[in-house]
RNA sequence: GGGGCUGUAGCUCAAUUGGGAGAGCGCCUCCCUUGCACGGAGGAGGUCAGGGGUUCGAAUCCCCUCAGCUCCA
């Protein structure tokens, strides 16, 4: 049976709706839901329009939904994962349970739920239509090997029936084609085997995200707009490409792990991982055909729309670019408030690009300035309570932006000015296309878009080859493609690491460095063994150590791993998987086999240099925020022995005044010898406490927290290994402040050890540098610019007596003219050290003599050197200066050249000189 | 990771294709002039990003390094 066709007079919105009540106070008790709402089912009592369902309010709703089902509601992760180098952003609700999934870490509950916020860059060129977004909440409830697919359909029936009141009869469902299971709950809670529609891989089979990880058939929950809304055939079903149907809900049923060669292995134990994209589902709910309409765009959209005087709905072409700028602010405020700033590769890229895409957009509709910020401050005061980074980031995003407005401003001047010159050329050859190399190189390497051109050129009657442009920019990609397949070097794959029989390493060196443990795994040239010999290279995973690895910018431990048979000299230790520690090291003597039991050891006074380098990045960190503002956010960090790097968000250089400041400040926080505690905290106590979160942080249960000082001074999230009073840091010394990119800086400095020897270091070049000039080293800066001084008034002097000297040379040489064939010519040999000289002697000559040609040889340099020159009159008359230059130079064993009325040349026959002044006259035409 | 482009005076950029480092703006001095981006004369200011090579000779050609811009992955 198909769907009828018979509608309900009355408009879709009515039926569909959640009625939220705030309850009153005293019967929060009975309701645990933190938020204060509940949902009240309410029948619609007639046909009208009511209040909207904001898309709040779904996000409230479900979470409140999955909690009442036993699961632990998640805050969304940031789309920086930096964890997982397959991903470039969150890019699913998954990505933060993948861990989970894949056994590699122990999930708060078996039950989870979340909204997070995603990022997609694959279709980019896409936004702009009513559906494909880059930015986008996507709802989730996730099974970590605990109910799969029953309790899954049940849920997801129950919610969007019961709480969302979608009615059934507007509800379609897809299964994978022998999914007979799934097919038979949707029967089971009452769906008609004709709304069952089965589809192959392409669109029911989920995943991976990323090279890698889990995946499975899936079920979708598809919304029906009416027959009206589609291609009208007979047999349109949610497999149709046309408008009709919306994909609202994807229930995963993840079943397998895929490896980087597509092999697919069962995973011992199957989860559930769903998605309900949240403008989708709340388009549906609001009766709009696109999610720009809903409250979570509209606003947005109204902004901009407000800003070019161009009202939304009345042109396509304007829609369009409302579409494109609204949905590029969110994300672009959204991804700086990560911490991502425009670049020109990876995410900064991705961000830079919609950036301009926007602006590009926006000067289409004729806003000119920088507009982005405006736009970013409405999404962030939508969005700001959801997400406070937002709120906590607003100076950053806004400056950003504007900065990189401006740089696109600029990008796009220089652009114009290459386009006004292809199109002169063009013009000039009678041609009217431009080419696609032209097209091409002005994207490619001036970053202008081919939009720009098209509609430049076209306003001046000018066509454009695009196919030729596509022709450049697949050769482009071709070219990067097989640069990227020529790059995988050889290391031991992950999958080696999942496969061995522990994937886990208690760490026990926050309070030990030296203890027992056993050899658990040994592997070889990336494969597994049961023992290595003297010589060998090998990876140990121990059962418990006392090494630290390298992680969150601090590096791993060295040190040495013992058995009664042998010894291995370990020189770093990695954490190829989150809770797994690898010590690489070579065995130095006899032979370490799986199973020993082994003494471990860390190099104690590495690990304490270590240690000072990173407790000083967290001071450094609060005193930059002290110092520059709280905008100050870690991007990164390297935290070796002899010194650290230390990048953080900041607009513009630190100035000299700042930099002191911050390092008084920290190395005053380190004579006050501070004690250093780590806790352990729920995640959101740790950020009550004010902890300065990292990227990619887990947002598990419990986390770490480091805070110095109590009150504290710094609070930060931190797994790494730290001193336990500020003062064992010693001291803190910066080494430079540079910029890594825009928007980003670098500090690096050293504590302790490595402060004193650079300090050290640069005394005694500085003490060198004062004996050598004969002065104190305190005087050195006035002793400085007194030589530089004197220097430039010798230098100066002497310049000015070489020019004395030439011009009474050049007197004393119009004498020595002789005629040759009615033209006056001076040929002889001077005393100068330079060009220059021998220029100024010519140039005197020349206007003395009034018309002739001056030949000079000078030695200097050890070589003889000529200059010819020769008055414009007789230039006029064939003489060139040039062919003299090349002539005289030749007898002297070198060459020359140069134009008619000056040339110059060289030779190595010194003794040849006078021989070679005697060819002149010779050369002197009739 | 792979391409393309750029780096010259405080700023914006030239330099006829390898032959004398320039212009405009800004700065300093003087003259003229009450208003506006006045006008005039003179002047200071350069390791041509850095290093190596080719050449008689390199801002210019080749290689490397650094920095910036830009595209692809």
């Amino acid at each position: 049976m198909r769907y009828p066709g018979r509608m309900p007079k009355c408009s879709l919105v009515n039926r569909y709706s959640i009625v939220m009540q705030r309850r009153k106070t005293r019967r929060r008790a009975e309701n645990p839901s933190p938020s204060g709402w509940a949902l009240v089912p309410v029948r619609p009592k007639r046909c009208a329009l009511h209040k909207q369902v904001k898309g709040s309010d779904i996000r409230k709703a479900f979470l409140q939904f999955f909690q009442q089902k036993g699961h632990t509601v998640l805050p969304s992760s940031s789309l920086v994962p930096q964890d997982d180098p397959t991903l470039l952003f969150a890019s699913a609700g998954m990505v933060q349970i993948k861990p989970y999934f894949l056994g590699l870490a122990t999930p708060p509950n078996r039950r989870l739920a979340s909204c997070q916020k995603c990022f997609r860059t694959s279709d980019i060129e896409s936004v702009g239509d009513s559906k494909h977004l880059t930015f986008f909440e996507m709802l989730g409830n996730f099974s970590v090997g605990d109910y799969f697919k029953k309790e899954a359909i049940e849920w997801a029936w129950e919610f969007i029936t019961r709480w969302l009141k979608l009615s059934q009869e507007r509800l379609w469902v897809t299964v994978f084609l022998d999914d007979d299971e799934a097919a038979a709950y949707w029967q089971q809670i009452g769906i008609c085997r004709e709304r069952i529609v089965r589809l192959g891989e392409k669109d029911n089979f989920w995943g991976p995200a990323g090279e890698s990880g889990p995946c499975g058939p899936c079920s979708e929950i598809h919304y029906d707009f009416g027959e009206d809304k589609g291609c009208g055939r007979p047999g349109c079903d949610p497999s149709c490409e046309c408008s009709r149907f919306s994909e609202v809900w994807n229930l995963v049923f993840t079943e397998y792990n895929q490896d980087r060669e597509g092999t697919r292995t069962r995973l011992p134990k199957p989860n559930i991982d769903t998605g309900m994209g949240l403008e989708r589902i709340s388009a549906v709910m609001q009766g709009k055909s696109t999610v720009y309409e809903t409250d979570l765009f509209a606003p947005l959209v109204e902004n901009i729309a407000g800003l070019t005087s161009r009202p939304y709905g009345r042109d396509e072409t304007v829609d369009r670019a409302l579409r494109i700028i609204a949905e590029h602010a969110r994300g672009s405020t959204f991804l700086i408030a990560d911490g991502v700033v425009p670049g020109n590769e990876g995410r900064g890229y991705v961000l830079r690009r919609i950036v301009r895409r926007a602006s590009m957009f926006g000067r289409k509709l004729g806003l000119e300035d920088g507009f982005l910020g405006s736009l970013a401050d409405t999404v962030i005061d939508a969005m700001g309570d959801v997400y406070p980074e937002l709120k906590g980031n607003r100076k950053l995003v806004l400056g950003v932006l504007g900065a990189e407005e401006q740089r696109f401003n600029q990008a796009l001047g220089t652009g114009l000015n290459v386009l006004d010159r292809i199109i002169e050329k063009v013009q000039s050859a009678g041609r009217r296309t431009i080419s696609g190399q032209d097209i091409f190189m002005l994207y490619d390497t001036y970053g202008f878009p081919k939009e720009l051109t098209a509609e430049i050129a076209g306003e001046q009657g000018f066509a454009l080859d695009l196919s030729g442009f596509e022709e450049e920019m697949e050769r482009q990609r071709e070219r990067a493609r097989a640069a990227h397949r020529f790059g995988l070097g050889e290391q031991t794959s992950l999958e080696v690491y999942e496969k061995l029989p522990v994937t886990s390493t208690r760490f026990a060196g926050y309070q030990e460095l030296h203890q027992k443990s056993r050899i658990m795994a040994l592997i070889k040239g990336g494969n597994p063994v049961e023992s290595a010999a003297e010589g060998d290279t090998v990876e140990i995973v121990l059962d418990e150590t006392p090494f630290y690895g390298e992680m969150g910018g601090q590096v791993g431990d060295t040190g040495e791993i013992r058995s009664e048979q042998g010894r291995a000299a370990i020189t770093q230790a990695s954490r190829p998987l989150p809770e797994m520690t690898v010590h690489l090291g070579e065995v130095v003597a006899g032979v370490l086999r799986a199973g020993a039991l082994v003494e471990v050891e860390v190099e104690a006074e590495r690990r304490m240099d270590i240690a000072r380098n990173h407790t000083a990045t967290h001071l450094l960190q609060a005193a930059l925020r002290i110092v520059l503002g709280d905008h100050v956010r870690q991007s990164g960090s390297l935290v070796a022995p002899d010194r650290f790097r230390f990048d953080f968000t900041h607009l513009e250089a630190v100035g000299k005044e700042q930099l002191l400041r911050v390092q008084r400040i920290v190395n005053q926080k380190i004579r006050e010898n501070i004690p250093v505690r780590d806790l352990i905290l729920s995640y959101q106590e740790a950020l009550s406490r004010g902890a300065t979160a990292l990227f990619g942080e887990k947002y598990g249960d419990q986390v770490r927290v480091v805070q110095v000082g109590e009150p504290a001074f710094s609070v930060e999230l931190c797994g790494g290994t730290h001193v336990s009073y500020t003062g064992q840091i010693g001291m803190f010394h910066l080494i430079s402040e540079s910029s890594i990119g825009s928007g980003l800086r670098r500090i690096e400095a050293a504590t302790g050890r490595g402060a004193e020897a650079f300090i050290e270091e640069r005394l005694t070049k500085f003490e060198t540098a004062a004996v050598h000039l004969d002065s104190k080293p305190e005087e050195l800066p006035e002793r400085i610019i007194g030589v530089l001084e004197e220097l430039d008034r010798a230098r100066k002097r002497s310049q000015s007596l070489e020019r004395e000297l030439a011009r009474n040379m050049a007197g004393s040489l119009t004498s020595q003219a002789k005629e040759v064939n009615g033209t006056k010519v001076v040929a002889v040999r001077i005393e100068a050290s330079s060009a220059e000289v021998m220029r100024e002697v010519g140039d005197r000559l020349k206007e003395e003599l009034g018309s002739g040609v001056v030949v000079l040889g000078a030695v200097y340099n050890d070589k003889v050197n000529f200059l010819v020159m020769v008055t414009s009159d007789l230039v006029a008359k064939g003489v060139s200066a040039g062919d003299i230059a090349r002539r005289v130079a030749k007898e002297a064993g070198g060459g020359g050249g140069g134009r008619a009325e000056l040339g110059q040349g060289s030779g190595k026959d010194t003794g040849k000189i006078e021989q070679a002044l005697g060819l002149v006259e010779a050369l002197i035409p009739h």
